[in-house]
DNA sequence: TTGAAAGCGCTAACAT
DNA sequence: ATGTTAGCGCTTTCAA
């Protein structure tokens, strides 16, 4: 079998109680024994079972990562700020992709517990009563990332994405477009209704009714949009759009292109607005003017906001919302009095 | 505390090994002993402590990752392979990125190696005499994915990285192409050497020298892709490119938007070739022709493979090298004799 | 089919 | 500064 703290108090002459010191840094060891100790770990490669400590001290250093899909850019960018900020901290991550699946959802919080994982970041998902409850159980704090909870129970990092749908289309609005689309992944998913809360509002606010055609409701890939494009701007002029805000950076793109395939330009005669501000919105031409989501600080943030609610440090507020901008590109006109 | 198999075993009047064999399924239980072993699993809430479970068994059921970067695409791609095969097999995946870092490798194996994985997936990387001497240390299994590992030790999955290359090469210059150019990023990464040895090849192979002045490194992204390809583009007619091979997709779109600039058409003055055949391929005008190195497949198949070492299930082949193959889009002219 | 008991490798009082 | 000794919550022989 492999080498035990045992075996490196025997060889050493010292007790599994100063191995377990040397090997934890603990300041009550005399230096030469340290140094003894080490010598002997060195010599017999031993390396700490952290499964066993684990169950000795009921310290993980483990947390749990539950998100849609680890291959969208989205998620994977923002798993990057929960990653770098987790090894500041020393503790590493399990990471599950859910496919927004409900009872996936609730399995791999259920396997993440018993793994006894110090924390759980709960990222894109929509939460239902099943969740609460299993949460509520755990007892190991949670934190939802870019999640949308209605009832505001849980701690939660995100952008106002209602507020950041509403500024992007008062924006093309206020510079005189008469037909605003929005094409949109699937409305059942909840990070879609938040932006289509604010298109609503920012039509209304300015005496506007939603058209219903308008509305351009596919799937969440650059093929599909396409065609669904391409439906909507072979209407005649009159009832074609004058700008498009795309709820995401990927169907933007497909909207500047079904744009040009028909002969229109970008943004002459149609303007584009994207969503996330992901690495492609600068790569493609026209530039994507595009709402930013700071992916990898809503990640890092809420990283650090677990880690106080597991060293039980003070929190000023359970409810961050990050700020949201916009980043104009090309892909619209420029603006008045900028340069 | 939190409830434990003692406290079923109290309520439910049998002894910890039977509510033990419930848990796993065991067939030697009477179905009315687990029945009633069922019911108060459900009363008390009762969820099995996996790191205790762990340490007793020696089976932790996870499997540490570690990779350059999960945010990348190419490697967040891989990562969703690797997560749906473990799950078929019931492992959770540890994920770590290194940065490319050797320090940071070598620490994260060690790591993951305390945390008794029970197989190590080491992607993308360069190995060293420290990686083969700790991993041959690890006694678990270790399988490389897309790692260029020139002595063959360990068990790889992988496409043939100079083949593809040279595919490409020899493409462009079987349709006469006068002077094909290599946009890559950095040539210290064993990735892009490997790449490169293609390039060489394929050059030789019809009687050419490699032109230095054609062989661009720069960094992994658009942006300072765009400004190297700006220089190359300066140059007079007679010097010029007239294809331009990447090392990726995101490179090559520099490379086509470059071109775009400079007032010359893609592909017609000039022919680009991209690499990974990412989702962005078809996300830029013209399409990008790519080489297709299939993600999510080395992933899943590195994964199947980490599982029959873990099962020491008989094993066909320690060097797995995927098929590759390009896909051809209108960033290159039409090939001929095919519409 | 079930139970008793000895670990798994470590930490954490508590002593000394 | 160091050692002793219980556990941590489970699995796994071995017996019955």
């Amino acid at each position: 079998m492999s080498v035990t703290i045992y075996d490196v108090a025997k060889r050493a002459g010292v007790s599994m109680a100063t191995v377990s010191r040397v090997i934890n840094g603990s300041p009550n060891v005399r230096p030469t024994t340290r140094k003894k100790v080490l010598k002997v770990i060195e010599e017999l490669g031993y390396r700490p079972n952290a499964v066993a400590r684990g169950l000795a001290s009921r310290r993980t250093t483990t947390i749990g990562v539950i998100l849609p899909d680890i291959s969208s850019v989205f998620f994977a960018e923002l798993t990057r700020g929960i990653e770098d900020i987790a090894n500041m901290y020393d503790y590493d991550i399990l990471i599950s992709s859910s496919d927004a699946n409900r009872e996936k959802e609730l399995s791999l919080i259920g396997s993440m517990l018993e793994r006894q994982v110090e924390g759980i970041l709960f990222l894109g998902g929509h939460l239902d009563d099943a969740h609460r409850r299993l949460f509520k159980t755990a007892n190991v704090p949670v934190v939802l990332v870019a999640t949308e909870d209605p009832e505001r129970e849980f701690a939660s990092v995100r952008i106002d994405l209602g507020r950041a749908a509403y500024d992007a289309v008062d924006f093309l609005l206020a510079r005189g477009n008469e037909r605003v689309a929005f094409l949109t992944y699937p409305l059942y998913s909840p990070m879609a209704r938040a932006r289509y809360a604010g298109y609503v509002e920012a039509l209304g606010e300015r005496g506007r009714r939603v058209e219903e055609h308008l509305v351009m409701e596919t799937h969440p890939y650059y093929e599909r949009a396409l065609k669904a494009m391409a439906t909507l701007l072979a209407l005649p002029a009159e009832k074609r759009p004058t700008a498009i805000f795309a709820a995401s950076d990927e169907l933007a793109i497909a909207a500047v292109h079904a744009v040009q395939d028909a002969g229109l330009s970008v943004p002459d005669d149609v303007e584009v607005v994207g969503f996330d501000n992901t690495r492609i919105a600068q790569m493609v031409r026209p530039m994507l003017t595009s709402v930013v989501q700071p992916m990898y600080d809503l990640g890092a943030v809420a990283m650090r906001l677990l880690t106080k609610f597991i060293r039980q440090e003070p929190v000023e507020s359970r409810d961050v919302v990050l700020p949201h901008r916009i980043e104009f590109r090309a892909s619209t006109r420029p603006r008045v009095g900028t340069p």
